[in-house]
DNA sequence: CGATGAATGGAATTTTTATTCCATTTTCAT
DNA sequence: ATGAAAATGGAATAAAAATTCCATTCATCG
């Protein structure tokens, strides 16, 4: 009374999981989950392994299994130990596969890019000055109030900053330029910047940067080169270089950089607070 | 008095294998044979499948094993178990050691985001599927007009992507919830829309990717897990899975497919146009 | 052509792992 | 609140797999 459908391929299991995770009490839920964001464990772990990382008792993985129309784990991990073979190649290998996939296949891209953002990212954690950047922290850490300006390529960035201030209750402004009202009311004395700006460098960043530097307001700077326009405004700059592909330029090391900043300035936060 | 060396890794195993299955016996050289060819079964076979395949008894399998410097069978597979799983698990040790040491310093942190995008663009590189990469590819190419929607966490790619498409020419509104518009009526039959977001799956993006599917438009959905509501609304699912830090979590294979979709969808378009 | 030591096959044993069962707790409708 | 049904945890059991052991075979050398 227990199989209605025993998933065959790991579309067929994904779409069944989809199908009725919803509806699963909190333990299997729990399951599910695990199961979804690990799946490609499953071929090499034990129930006892898998139930613990997903935090519940191994007969719950086992009803868990049955649900989804196994007769048990080990059926299921038969499942994906079948299609395992594929998988199987290191990141070198596969990257391999990608690119062979076609010149300018999606999936050639995505391997290029990805081997951007390594390489970029090791640049970053290579050439980061980290007395800057704790400076930054500590700057930044103290400031009543922290304004947040970049547009175009740097606006992601820019609004990634300002979401992670929020979940930490750090005071901030993301200035977005909607409605081309002008922000510059909104800057007071002591506040702090955060200007965001790559080549071409954007007037509108550079000018609220500027305008707000007059006021003696201390300015952090994410920029890609130190000869960035915003140097000049003898800005704090954290200078970030992005491996390119062909035209375009991922943001991988920029937002590691910016995520960094976000949190050691909420780490700085809370011990100031205690 | 059996272990001389037990090899660590994949290129420690070949070399090894390589070096002393010259001289062995028969049966052992069966094995290094059949090993040497099926390298990627280890993981997920038992001995007793491994012996078959290779012609020999369990036991000589075992001697095999213990030939190459591992205690047994068990710890051979082992190795090849842990080489295949992604290197997560530790991580959340090492981040507590780093605050044990007292060295969350800002620069250490960026260590650990650096770390931890590496790791999220491996993951990326060998998990996505490229047959669904190349159909979301095909179909956004195809599109009159792309809507693009994303908020909280998901905004930054959100409004990268917009920018990318931007650049490109490439038709897209990016619905940014500015104003608290109802941004429904812009979207046509046909349209195509982008749909971003990671648990805690934001309301705003499910409804209105659920508003496009119910027109008949096809959505593709990026988003952390399988399991995601965006998968229930028969969405095409690209699913990137970060590694995060603590409880933060970057966003850098995230952006790495969304740029590469971007680009991917540009160059499609122009070989269309020519 | 034997005697000796290495190699082998297969069964016995041990260990690990999956699975089931049931007492207890939680949830939910009444 | 109260009882019924569903869910859960944990220990008991069954199954499967790894490992060892030893009798037998095979190759080698005097």
């Amino acid at each position: 009374m227990t199989e209605q459908t025993a998933p065959v391929s790991l579309e067929e299991f994904n779409h069944r999981l989809a199908e009725i995770s919803e509806a699963m009490p909190k333990r299997l839920r729990q399951c599910a989950e695990f199961v979804a964001q690990n799946t490609d464990r499953i071929a090499v772990s034990t129930v006892a392994e898998l139930s613990a990382g997903a935090g519940v008792q191994p007969s719950a993985f086992m009803r868990f299994c049955q649900l989804l129309g196994f007769s048990g784990f080990s059926e299921m991990q038969k499942m994906f130990r079948e299609t395992y073979a594929q998988k199987w190649p290191d990141y070198a290998t596969r990257l391999e596969n990608l690119r062979a996939s076609g010149a300018d296949s999606p999936s050639a891209l995505l391997a290029e890019f990805v081997e951007a953002g390594r390489l970029s990212l090791e640049n970053l954690a290579s050439s980061i000055d980290a007395g800057l950047l704790e400076e930054a922290v500590n700057v930044l850490a103290a400031a009543p109030m922290i304004h947040i300006v970049g547009f175009r390529r740097a606006f992601p960035v820019a609004s990634y900053l300002s979401y992670a201030f929020e979940k930490m209750d750090i005071p901030a402004v993301l200035h977005d330029g909607v409605g081309k009202l002008n922000p510059r009311h909104a800057i007071r004395k002591g506040d702090v910047m955060i200007a965001i700006t790559f080549a071409p460098y954007s007037q509108e960043t550079i000018d609220l940067a500027a305008y707000a530097r007059g006021l003696g307001n201390p300015v952090v700077a994410i920029t890609d080169t130190m000869t960035s326009p915003l140097r000049r405004i003898d800005a704090l700059t954290l200078a970030v270089s992005e491996v390119d592909v062909g035209a375009f330029r991922a943001l991988s090391a920029t937002l590691s950089l910016a995520i960094s900043l976000a949190v050691a300035i909420g780490a700085k936060r809370d011990q100031a607070v205690q």
